[in-house]
RNA sequence: CGGGGUGUAGCGUAGCCUGGUAGCGCGCCUGGUUUGGGACCAGGAUGUCGGGAGUUCAAAUCUCUCCACCCCGACCA
């Protein structure tokens, strides 16, 4: 592709309503431009990284055996009344009418769709397995769409969705897609982790999330070097302290602490350290108030709670609700002598601590050398319901844990028989007996893709995409190219060889100074390049930079095709799509 | 939806407090000089100052209202 028949939309500087990185870089680079919250246009250069990665996703899609088909994006609402999501799934669900007034939803994702149409094709566990996919817009209507593209409302994912006429075989289909989304993540040639992860709205047993490995992740992975453990922290358990709780030894004792509300600030007060101080968060289930106990340097893990039987759903409780019930400011709320009707759930390491300190349900004080069992009751529920931190020890009982961000770009799930058995999607097996469906799904975010992997590969030039997702292989940038003949015969010719020898190159023949060609194309991220000027053509020699080394190096010009087939494809004809398994 | 913030030329912004001819940089167009790291000179075009209403002799500026966008929290690939 030469540069005057392409279109690149480089910024000097990137529009004011982008935050993160990877967002600005690429409205500045030309791969995006927003046309509403969360909708984007995919300009010709981005589009070319969303083909590789559907491209190298397909391929791997296909090796391991799935299908792929396509699927409508607008889709009956009665399939999704079927399913009990016409409800359930909320206002994340874009809903339309059609002219004769019936109700569609533009698909956020499509179990409904493809639970019908097997339920309808497939007859037999004889016909079984089978996993289809497809690569396809999705729309959800987030509440918050952020960050470009990484959070759109508007994206297209690779979804797959396996079928099954047991359980064991949905675990082997399961095992197979946890490594066919292995092998597609270390392709993409990005940094990543798979990790066990909650099973969140869809519900279903057993899921794991891939997450590609960034600082400006929006979740929090916990994971131990010494082992192979890796959950998100949603999900990581916060093991019991290993010691049991030590006898009182301090009187219960009221201590001013005007102004300080916060654990901290009590702590730093007192001169006492952060662990021997409990913090109480006060919810409401219903209509009834609950009152939740941590240590003061732990964090409340919402989704913990909420599994806890009774609770769901529970609201934090609002300033009012806690003057009503506690007699208190919010700040020096705390569990003592308190009325006994209140629920009190201690977090596993609050039930071991003695001569703590709490609010004391009057402002400005707070208590400490407090004691379960002697100032107030034992809780009346213990249960996990932190966020694990770093230094804590693994719940496999292997070395501690550390914690790392990441955005998440995969995530397969084991549905089971979830949306077969309200469809009625049933096939008969070896005796003739009619059953669900044993499903599972897998999902790839593939234009988040592109964010995360300019989020984790960058620098103050611009984006250093992983060769195998970027835009072109290599730039080719002349020095006087409108000037000099022999600039020009010797690019066209190289040119001219590269494309034949099957390389993605961008010839940069504007007519512009260097500074502005080098400049674009290390923006737009091409990860390697080749210069041609006079200046080294009078001794048959080119220049050659990877977009991540320090300084060029020059080669013979005639060697220059081999030596750049050598650089660029190191494996390329390493990967096929016949079929591994099946 | 709750909280915070911002809307001025294609992009980035000044001006707003204290009302009086809308300015700058980049980009764009023309001509010339340049040409190995975002050139220089000369000339030029481009603004419903987010929309509407109000106050005023006069509104980018003050008031009200609507809209859009961004950031922080509850969702998810």
């Amino acid at each position: 592709m030469r540069v005057s028949q392409f279109f690149l939309g480089t910024l000097k500087e990137a529009p004011a309503d982008a935050e993160i990185i990877s967002h600005k870089l690429m409205l500045r680079a030309g791969l995006i431009r927003r046309l509403a919250g969360g909708i984007y246009t995919w300009m010709p250069l981005g589009l070319r990284v969303v083909r590789k990665v559907e491209a190298i996703v397909r391929e791997e899609m296909n090796r391991a055996g799935a299908i792929e088909l396509f699927m409508p994006a607008v889709q009956p609402a009665e399939l999704w009344q079927e399913s009990g999501r016409w409800q359930k799934y909320g206002p994340e669900l874009l809903r339309v009418k059609d002219r004769h007034d019936r109700e569609f939803c533009i698909g956020p994702t499509h179990e409904e769709v493809i639970t019908d149409l097997v339920r309808r094709e497939v007859k037999s566990y004889r016909q079984l397995p089978l996993n289809f996919y497809q690569i396809q817009t999705k729309f959800r209507d987030e509440i918050r769409p952020r960050f470009g593209v990484m959070r759109g409302r508007e994206f297209t994912m690779k979804d797959a969705y396996s079928f099954h006429a047991s359980y064991e075989d949905l675990q082997r289909e399961y095992a197979n897609m946890y490594e066919a989304y292995t092998r597609i993540f270390t392709r993409l040639g990005l940094q990543f982790r798979a990790v066990a992860a909650d099973t969140g709205s869809i519900g279903g047993t057993g899921s794991h999330e891939f997450h590609v490995l960034a600082d400006s992740g929006e979740d929090a992975i916990a994971f131990s070097p010494a082992s192979e453990y890796a959950a998100n922290v949603e999900l990581a358990e916060a093991l019991a302290p290993a010691s049991a709780r030590a006898n009182a030894s301090q009187p219960m004792t009221k201590v001013p602490t005007p102004g300080k509300t916060r654990c901290e600030d009590v702590a730093a007060l007192l001169e006492l350290p952060l662990e021997r101080t409990v913090k109480a968060i006060a919810l409401m289930h219903e209509a009834e108030f609950v009152l939740l106990l941590l240590r003061g340097d732990h964090e409340l893990n919402e989704i913990k709670a909420q599994k806890i039987s009774g609770l769901d759903p529970f609201r934090f409780a609002t300033d009012a609700e806690i003057q009503q019930h506690l007699k208190c400011k919010p700040g020096y709320i705390g569990p003592v002598g308190i009325d006994s009707n209140i629920r009190v759930i201690a977090d596993r390491s609050v039930a071991t601590m003695n001569d703590f300190v709490c609010g004391a349900n009057e402002e400005g004080f707070h208590l400490t050398g407090v004691n379960f069992g002697r100032d107030l009751p034992e809780p009346e529920l213990i249960a996990d319901i932190r966020k694990v931190a770093a230094g804590d020890p693994s719940p496999d009982g292997k070395g501690t844990l550390e914690i790392v961000r990441g955005i998440e770009v995969g995530h397969i799930f084991q549905l089971r028989t979830n949306y077969s058995a309200k469809l009625s999607a049933t096939f008969l097996d070896q005796e003739g007996k009619q059953l669900p469906f044993e499903m599972g799904c897998y999902g790839i975010g593939i234009t988040r893709i592109v964010g995360a992997a300019i989020e984790q590969n960058h620098d103050e030039r611009g984006i250093a995409f992983p060769d195998p997702i970027a835009p072109f292989q290599l730039a080719l940038v002349p020095v006087g190219y409108h000037k000099n003949e022999s600039v020009r015969n010797a690019v066209d010719m190289l040119y001219r060889a590269l494309i034949a020898a099957g390389i993605d190159v961008l010839l940069d023949d504007r007519d512009e100074r260097p500074g502005v060609m080098f400049a674009d194309m290390e923006l737009v991220g091409i990860p390697h390049r080749v210069v041609v000027g006079e200046r080294g053509l009078k001794d048959g020699k080119i220049e050659y930079q990877a977009r991540r080394d320090k300084a060029a190096q020059t080669v013979e010009l005639e060697h220059a095709l081999s030596f750049l087939q050598d650089r660029l494809c190191p494996s390329a004809a390493a990967h096929n799509s016949e079929p591994l398994s099946h």
